[in-house]
RNA sequence: GCCGCCGUGGCUUAGCUGGCAGAGCGGGUGACUUGUAAUCACCAGGUCGCGGGUUCAAAUCCCGCCGGCGGCUCCA
């Protein structure tokens, strides 16, 4: 809402011609003397509570100018973000309403959507001419956040013997990573002070680093992490279509003032990138939730069509979370997400798909190289469902066997009846959800999605959400913080075979056998294994280490030896540890269908760097 | 967003009670032609995060900003 206010010695204004959008009136105009003049614009985002602002305002600057009289002006000129007639006309009327209501000034308005002649004396002292904004956004966030705080949590541990327990009594002695998660999630506190590993590894692997030129929390990817990022990609947008969803794409960027999506939007508008446009504003996208559900409102569905499942990559979600709690890959502000929604006819349905999104999460993990030792489980419900549906939760505790944490409300405030995550819990003890899936009773109705049943008749479907894997960016945070554990556990750290950017590193002992090594490497890179070759001019010694710590998993030296016995020495990382290097004598065709059969069923790309490192580039 | 710590060649850093900005790695060149975690020599490379202030003099002291990390908060 914009207010152009004017301490005036008079307002004179006569009502001349109706416009399209005029509200009915049947006066010819009047004349104030010794007046507020409060030209108003309502704008497209104003609701009650601006009025409710505005009022306190036009009274603050009444009494310091000390008038009792006050007129209220339409006065649209103010603002290129107009509201529509309707709510112009309603929320001056309660603008009006509401300064009347103090039984303190005299309120005058002028009438809406005529053209008015008018004059005015303004005093010209140094209040006598003020304007304002008015904003209701800020107020809607605190208000969530109010109704947010008042949702009290209640803790419990589903045991694997379906045995609900209360947080506080359970034994927590051979769960050590379920207590820090339990811990996190309650209590909140740590007490780590460094740089989490996976940031150091990020960048010393030349896979992410920080861009400073863009906002916080966008990152670059070297050549090696956009080819890990895009194997997870592929790997997580397979795995979703093999499921039987529809690969779709939509906007990133959304009309803030939709009727739809409003609402919707409100709820959280301090986490909004907006972008003006000339006509209309937008709010980048954090979820493909906007794009699919109102591709689903316009869909024509029958129960024949369902569940239906619908997905998309997202590149990028955009959430603008608070600048201290962007951390390296683990929390970023644009993120790569694989969104699917389901669509289902009842809640049977909805339960049946989660059960089945809930195996599929653990299967994409597990493929990715993520286990089910290495995250936690969290179940978000309210009682009533709870209640209801105790076997089915309970059924859950079945797919892993490992104890579950269970968050319980009693009411509903989020747009989901129930929700797991899988939650990983890094080096420093923080968790983060990597896969999770949540039944959605509400925005089916919002968005009018709907389908025509066995009767022909319309019916109100419920959706579920499932990101299968979680954020890709944050897939590489758990992998790189799990290397992180492996050094811990006296081993060597290492990506997953399919995912290591180089996977056969070839050694010529010296530039006499660069040729065979060349041979040899176009041998393996022919059963599309990338393979590159270490032709610098360097002692062997000092090309092993650089191998190493670039964490290759397999490198085979050729010297006079090997060429002789046309065999390979491989180091084989997965089996060596800080001491000692395993180093096994094999032919090429064994190497090969070695590293086949550890990336079977996996995408596979080519090596996106030169295959001579002479002619690599170093990007940190 | 709030509080605390940090910011010196591409990377890791020394210098920080104010007085010529130093090293190692990496890079370039040359020598060496190498058998499993850093070969040797020489050379190039620095607005000390940015802006202001104090001072004869600021990487060093003060203020503001930007970025990073941690804590709080948050995580649809």
């Amino acid at each position: 809402m914009k207010l152009l206010l004017i301490h005036a010695d008079y307002m004179e204004y006569e009502v001349k011609k109706k416009t399209k959008l005029a509200e009915d009136y049947s006066g010819k105009g009047e004349r104030i003397d010794e007046v507020l003049v409060v030209f108003t614009a309502v704008e497209k985002e104003d609701n009650e509570e601006v009025v409710e602002k505005a009022v306190n305002e036009v009274v603050d600057v009444a009494r310091k100018v000390n008038v009792d009289k006050i007129l209220i002006y339409p006065y649209a000129h103010l603002s290129s973000n107009l509201a529509d007639a309707d709510k112009g006309i309603s929320l001056l009327n309660l603008f009006e309403e509401k300064l009347n209501e103090l039984n303190e000034f005299e309120v005058h308005r002028s009438p809406f959507g005529w053209y008015k002649a008018f004059k005015i004396s303004c005093k010209g002292h140094p209040l006598s001419e003020l304007s304002r904004e008015i904003k209701g956004i800020e107020e809607d966030v605190t208000q969530a956040l109010k109704a947010e705080e008042k949702v009290k949590s209640y803790w419990y541990i589903l045991k694997p013997n379906g045995e609900l327990v209360e947080v506080e009594k359970f034994d927590f002695s051979n769960y050590e990573k379920l207590e820090k998660f339990v811990r996190y999630e309650i209590a909140k506190k740590r007490a780590v002070d460094r740089i989490p590993p996976h940031v150091e590894y990020m960048r010393r692997l030349q896979i992410a680093d920080y861009e400073e030129a863009s906002d916080s929390g966008h990152l670059r990817y070297y050549p090696k992490g956009r080819l890990i990022k895009s194997l997870l990609e592929t790997f997580v947008t397979d795995k979703c279509i093999e499921y039987g969803a529809m690969e779709v794409e939509t906007p990133i960027m959304y009309d803030r003032n939709h009727p739809t999506l409003r609402k919707y939007l409100e709820r959280f508008p301090a986490r909004q990138y907006i972008i003006k446009g000339d006509k209309r504003d937008f709010f980048l996208r954090f979820a493909a939730c906007f794009g699919q559900f109102l591709m689903s409102s316009d869909a024509t569905i029958t129960y024949k069509n369902l569940p239906l499942k619908m997905y998309e990559l997202t590149k990028y979600s955009f959430r603008k979370e608070q600048r201290g709690e962007l951390v390296g890959l683990r929390r970023l502000r644009a993120f790569t997400m694989p969104d699917m929604h389901t669509i289902v006819k009842d809640m049977e349905q909805a339960k049946q798909e989660f059960f089945n999104q809930y195996k599929l999460s653990v299967e994409v993990l597990k493929e990715i190289g993520l286990e089910p030792e290495d995250y936690e489980v969290a179940i978000r419900i309210t009682r009533d469902f709870y209640e209801e549906n105790r076997d089915f939760v309970h059924s859950l505790v079945e797919i892993l066997r490992k104890p579950i944490l269970i968050e319980m409300w009693d009411q509903r405030f989020f747009y989901f009846v129930l929700k797991f995550e899988f939650n990983f819990v890094d080096a420093l003890d923080k968790a983060s959800a990597l896969s999770t899936v949540q039944i959605d009773v509400e925005n089916a109705e919002r968005y009018g999605i709907d389908f025509v049943d066995e009767n022909g008749k319309k019916k109100r479907p419920l959706i579920l959400h499932c990101s299968a894997s979680g954020a890709i960016e944050r897939v590489m945070y758990a992998l790189l913080e799990k290397a992180y554990f492996m050094v811990e556990g006296g081993k060597l750290p290492m990506l997953p075979i399919w995912l290591s950017p180089t996977q056969v590193r070839i050694i010529p002992v010296s530039e006499k056998f660069i040729d065979y090594a060349l041979n040899v490497a176009s041998k393996i890179e022919n059963e599309n294994i990338r393979v590159d070759v270490d032709d610098r001019d360097e002692t062997l010694g000092k090309k092993i280490r650089d191998a190493a710590t670039e964490w290759i998993p397999y490198i085979a030296v050729v010297g006079e030896r090997e060429m002789r016995e046309n065999k390979l020495t491989v180091t084989i990382r997965k089996e060596s540890t800080q001491q000692e290097q395993k180093k096994v004598t094999m032919s090429i065709d064994e190497l090969v269908s070695l590293i086949k059969d550890e990336c079977k069923n996996k995408p596979f790309k080519k090596l996106c760097l030169p295959k001579l490192l002479s002619v690599r580039p170093t990007f940190i």
